[in-house]
DNA sequence: TAGATTGTTAATCGATTAACAATC
DNA sequence: TAGATTGTTAATCGATTAACAATC
């Protein structure tokens, strides 16, 4: 069992754990790799493929047990408390994501968010909208690790350069920036101590008209099998 | 000259595009693929070989010519004249999306927006709201294909089946619901004929936990080379 | 037993990286 | 020429898929 748990699989057990708790819920108690699969939209062979690498074995006849399944992930992923965060910029997407519900069915919880516009600084708020200048105090004195980066594309490499000075080690970058560092970087992003995941929705669309576009065309050199 | 786009590579042709077109404004004529390959994150063989499978070649000396990089990556990525989308779902998320200035920049142009509260509805604003049901005859009418999903989870499954109903063929899914098929699938997360690609925030920043814990426990058992 | 499911190994596929010849 | 850059091929790495023995 000396197998390395790589990014896609990481990915994979974080799905696996949230059917298993929705399973759970239902008072179900036994899963196969053949349903568990359907679910996250893999094959059979992957999910087995997967709780080996983890170290989990299931039953010949009856499957996995769905506890002890959850248990493991659990401890695999370090999910064992809320984890929290804080949002960078809290403009029109930034704001959306400080109301976002699914957050805490999740176990994320955003503790302040940050903005240099004063009109939009609540300090009282439930989630409270805290100064700019006040982001590194905070990050040292909560310990915030995790971040949502939502502010202009202009502003977001100093930003950047702010929040990874304050001690942040994991972005979720929304801006169409590409992060980029003055120190060497990893290939998964990183700089200094600091991983970044880029969701640019502009390139995810563009990326869909092409995919439909390459469908359309070779829908009609293709022969229809 | 025979040789695949593949995703990756697709993703890597935007990005490319959307370099170049700024090195353009700037008055830059010709580029590197050392330079190209910093600006994007990626090494220089991997430049030259994207550039070869398009069959675009530079001068061994002086590099790329970036206006002929240009014309060959609009035609390969087919983005000839705005791509016109939808939103399905205007709360917090959806219509923080409406107002998102990017698209106009990247030519991406949202047409109307959709949702079932009636107190969301405008028709007249600049960019309509309307009422959920006049999909099927909008997108019809207007020859919509490609969507962006942000309504609630728990309607999630049902929307999707009326959109892919009503012709829309490419969905980007805000919704950490994993949209499936009645019928058959393909690797992409494609339905009959419609692709989907999730944009899955929760996930994400569950991973991002994951990768700084990974980093720190194995900064601790490395050796510091 | 027969059938179904797990678990592991080998084969394959996909994409990146390395290396280097060609050449401006 | 010398140096720098392209362009292509082979090697490597990474992950999935296929196949099948083990076994409940």
């Amino acid at each position: 069992m000396e197998e390395k748990i790589h990014r896609p699989m990481v990915l994979r057990l974080a799905r696996y754990l949230r059917v298993l708790q929705k399973l759970k819920a239902l008072g179900f108690v036994k899963v196969f790799s053949n349903n568990l699969g359907d679910a996250i939209g893999a094959t059979p062979a992957v999910v087995r493929k997967d709780f080996s690498v983890i170290g989990i074995s299931g039953n010949k006849r009856g499957g996995y047990l769905i506890d002890a399944l959850i248990d493991r992930l659990i401890d695999v992923l370090g999910k064992k408390e809320t984890e929290r965060i804080i949002v960078v910029g809290c403009g029109r997407i930034g704001s959306a994501l400080l109301e976002y519900r699914e957050f805490i069915r999740e176990g994320i919880r955003i503790v302040a968010g940050f903005d240099v516009s004063r009109d939009r600084i609540e300090p009282e708020a439930q989630i409270p909208v805290l100064p700019a200048d006040e982001l590194p105090a905070f990050v040292a004195r909560e310990e915030i690790e995790v971040a949502v980066l939502a502010v202009p594309d202009q502003v977001a490499t100093s930003v950047f350069e702010v929040m990874v000075d304050a001690g942040i080690r994991g972005i979720l970058n929304f801006t169409s920036v590409e992060l980029k560092c003055a120190a060497a970087c990893d290939e998964e992003g990183c700089r200094q101590e600091c991983t970044v995941h880029n969701v640019n929705i502009g390139l995810e669309i563009e990326n869909l008209f092409y995919l439909i576009r390459l469908k359309r065309s070779s829908a009609l050199t293709e022969p229809v099998e």
